[in-house]
DNA sequence: ATCTATAATTTTAATGTCCAAATATTGAGT
DNA sequence: ACTCAATATTTGGACATTAAAATTATAGAT
């Protein structure tokens, strides 16, 4: 608990000078600031897992698929993230047995990452984990967890994702 | 655009095994995501001034205060921020010479950083920029921009902000 | 006066992200 | 076959963030 709200106050800031762009301003600044405390929070439950949010992201995806592995490209398009951050995840995930890398027989440019069964064991247990915590967000109905999604949906169809 | 959407293929793998989680892991993924987005956006209006979207943060919030200084600590708390990334922050501008830096003459723990006039002048630049692209939201209205603001309220203040 | 706990800031070390450049491989056109 | 553009991944560089330790200064108690 803050004795007062920063975003409140910038809002009010900015709304003295650009009203007309302070409600744009101020959508920013309340989604940097969720972002970084529902990271901390799920960070939190992964650390006993000994995993980043990141990594545990690419183990689960692994999981998923039917056979347990994926190009790495695949990879960084279903999570979203850059090329680099996919080798970064892996290369960790590697070090410690939990997926291995080989190069794909079909092309060999490609590199397949495939879940080994002590990658699949740590990722249930991670996944409860997080489950049970639910997601850093108990405080939310199932409801309101979904109305934050449709809410943010509207914006990443504007922002040119979806 | 994307021919589907991962996130709602996330929600959909999740629900298939754990229903009744999948409405809060699909809204933590939506801030991630959105968050991603909007700071790439923002730091692209940003790049011709040389400011990373936290530089510009800090030198916004100097140029509102009265005088144009505040010490380090109440910087990270307005900012919602850790300490060494203040400092981080203000190493930088301080470098380009857009902040000052001196000890407090009440308490010499305490260092002020203070905006110079140049740095009033990329401030004032900057913003225009920000304002004049919408912070990256040019496709939402003001009344979408407000409810985004809103639903994320409600999460902060169940993660213990505000 | 002196000691000690508290406070403000910086430094250090470990991570994570992205971009741009480099490397390796494929495949299409001639 | 041969050339060349496109594709997949990794590497190196620039930053940002955090936690923990170190530094310096203040303030309260004896």
């Amino acid at each position: 608990m803050v004795e007062f709200d920063p975003i409140t106050e910038a809002h009010r800031q900015w709304s003295a000078r650009w009203p007309e762009h302070a409600d744009h301003m101020t959508a920013i600044t309340s989604v940097m600031r969720v972002q970084q405390l529902l990271l901390a929070r799920v960070e939190d439950v992964l650390k006993p897992h000994s995993l980043t949010f990141a990594a545990f992201e690419a183990l689960r995806l692994l999981a998923f698929t039917r056979h347990g592995s994926l190009p790495m490209g695949k990879m960084g398009e279903r999570l979203m993230v850059h090329p680099a951050s996919v080798t970064n995840a892996i290369r960790k995930l590697e070090s410690r047995g939990l997926v291995e890398r080989r190069l794909s027989p079909d092309d060999r440019r490609v590199v397949l990452a495939t879940i080994t069964e002590g990658g699949r064991a740590v990722a249930a247990e991670a996944t409860d984990a997080l489950n049970q915590a639910d997601f850093g967000l108990a405080g939310l109905t199932r409801e309101q967890a979904a109305e934050v999604t449709v809410t943010l949906r509207l914006l990443r169809t504007t922002a040119g994702d979806v």
